[in-house]
DNA sequence: AATAAAAATTTACGCGCGTAAAATAATAAT
DNA sequence: ATTATTATTTTACGCGCGTAAATTTTTATT
């Protein structure tokens, strides 16, 4: 493998006689020297196992190589997922991504700006926590780096926003849940973290009325990201004092629909379609767990294959063209309907 | 805030009329300096914004000051939840940790240890796939950057490793089973890909043979990391041609009961401790979900925060004094019963 | 106030690589 | 074979900071 230590890019200059300028143009980008010379300088690579310094490179590199992305919570097996996706896409284009999660706090989430300037990176992709979001403090950053927001949205904030359409997801849901059986009534937290929340809120409404139903909300207290535990805790009070106008239920999101299931189960009441059945509920998000549970959940399954693709292509276009987009392009895409045992 | 840009710590020497080397000091250990230099400097600090290029400082240090920390599969919330816990302990210490995730396979393990190498990080704390992992490659790894193995043990591997006594935490559960009811068929897949779970396997069949009970194990087909999927693809094949000896299952883990629970709802059998049940099921990990499972799901939570704690503790010694440990410490935690609904 | 000890400053070099400019060599086109 | 083009080499400097050695200043001790 290796005779001699080589530690710097003038040892592996001297050993494979290639000039060290046309091996930094090499690990810059291999195809940037001729065919026969960067077969010289792979043949030497398997010899003698050298890597140029990361520190030094990135020390006079204007333009680092890192991506970041930032999710508001990793434990969330929703954003695990999404962060897996994205991750994969950012590899594909010859960047590394830097993944962090802000871990439900908005300090958090601006000391993980914090950490990704002072690495420099390329570009930034951003999932905001939301409503706790410090808005100002995160334009700041993406003003100075090149940042795109996807999931939610911060009004005026980055490149661009990619994220679902809501007020689509909702209708659909709300037109099937109304077709099929009782109308829906709206379980969510009464201050949701998340600005999709809100939005989910006012679809709901909107889709009700347009049906020509009255809309019903149960909002449960609550704060953090324990949305299993607020949906079970609010779920049981609102079964036992009798809160839910109707047998059907539309959960903001499907940790919620989780914890209200579990809540029906302790409460003895039988969770499904069918007749025999108190209660139909239905999710938002297609949760990893939510084809696992008892029953299956019916959900909104968001299209995150294409949120992530446009948000990696969105910010690999901004870094390869080296200037800002000059309009803030917003796009939300369709959810598709699961249906499974819940509803 | 600022008048003139500053650059580099030269410019903030400028500024704040300090010398370069004591402020590079400072940046190092800020308790080095004398407090009447430390106050003069953070008050110039809070004036003019300036932050030492991480770059240029790691490249000219030996050790740097990150940490890496390696899981498995962060989509799976058990290891999203460990890695929160390990990361907060790094930081706590001074340290800055880098989370990566193999994605379950064995490639992206080497290959984030490879992006690690790079980095120079002061120790590495890896949670190994297990069965998969590229052991020699991992070991030479550790030859080279301290690291301490937790969760899953590679023998020999790394200066430490720290995990759960899968011995007493079966023996534990099966005591409880057996004393409660019908006694436990274990539950698990054929080809686990996590060593825990061979140990659990045995632990079972030690444990079952200590009470005077015959040992059954049910072993499903399966590969990678959809543990609920092949928990419920196997569970229901195992309910309908009756494989189950007695009406008591013992999971190899959560996500495998999840699963398993699924299948039994979908078969229309009843789960938990009284006499209108058909099954009784248990697991292994006190998973976050399996407080909100229908039925809740009895399980052996592991002593995780013994587990971080040593295993941070530990990689931090060997950083601090400098030199590798002459012996590889290895111990185990105990596991604790987590009772509720589901046996 | 004199002395010893500790801390800060000055000076200077090195880390490993990016990159520019000029000279040279290799390839492609005529 | 000659010329034009492209790629490589040589040379040289800069990036921002770590750090060592010698000197000066500040603080603590008697």
């Amino acid at each position: 493998m290796a005779e001699a230590k080589i530690k710097n890019m003038e040892d592996f200059a001297s050993v494979s006689g290639i000039s060290r300028p046309t091996l930094s143009k090499y690990f810059n980008d291999p195809n940037s020297v001729r065919a026969t010379t960067r077969a010289r300088i792979e043949k030497a690579l398997k010899q003698h196992d050298y890597r140029p310094n990361i520190y030094a490179i990135n020390q006079n590199r204007r333009q680092t190589k890192t991506i970041g992305l930032v999710v508001p919570n990793m434990t969330d097996p929703f954003f695990a997922g999404i962060a897996r996706t994205i991750e994969s896409l950012i590899l594909e284009a010859g960047f590394n991504p830097l993944l962090l999660s802000s871990h439900g706090g908005p300090e958090q989430e601006l000391a993980n700006l914090e950490s990704l300037r002072a690495l420099k990176p390329a570009g930034v992709l951003l999932a905001p926590l939301g409503r706790v979001s410090d808005t100002a403090g995160v334009a700041t950053f993406a003003d100075e780096i090149p940042t795109v927001l996807f999931d939610a949205n911060l009004d005026g904030v980055g490149e661009a926003f990619f994220g679902s359409d809501n007020e689509q997801s909702i209708g659909l849901i709300v037109d099937y849940l109304c077709r099929s059986g009782e109308v829906p009534v709206f379980f969510e937290m009464k201050t949701p973290i998340n600005p999709n929340a809100y939005k989910r809120r006012s679809a709901y409404i909107a889709a009700m009325e347009r049906l020509g139903h009255d809309p019903k909300l149960v909002q449960v207290d609550g704060e953090g990201w324990a949305f299993e535990e607020i949906g079970f805790r609010g779920g049981s009070a609102a079964l036992t004092t009798r809160q839910f106008a109707t047998n059907t239920v539309l959960c903001s999101n499907d940790r919620l629909a989780i914890g209200l299931l579990s809540a029906a189960y302790e409460n003895g009441l039988r969770v499904g379609q069918n007749e025999s059945c108190a209660l139909r509920i239905a999710g938002h998000d297609d949760h990893p767990f939510s084809k696992f549970t008892c029953p299956s959940l019916t959900t909104i399954s968001q299209d995150y294959d294409s949120i992530s693709a446009r948000s990696v292509q969105t910010i690999l276009d901004i870094i390869e063209q080296g200037e800002r987009s000059k309009a803030r392009e917003s796009s939300l895409f369709n959810g598709s309907l699961v249906l499974r045992g819940s509803a």
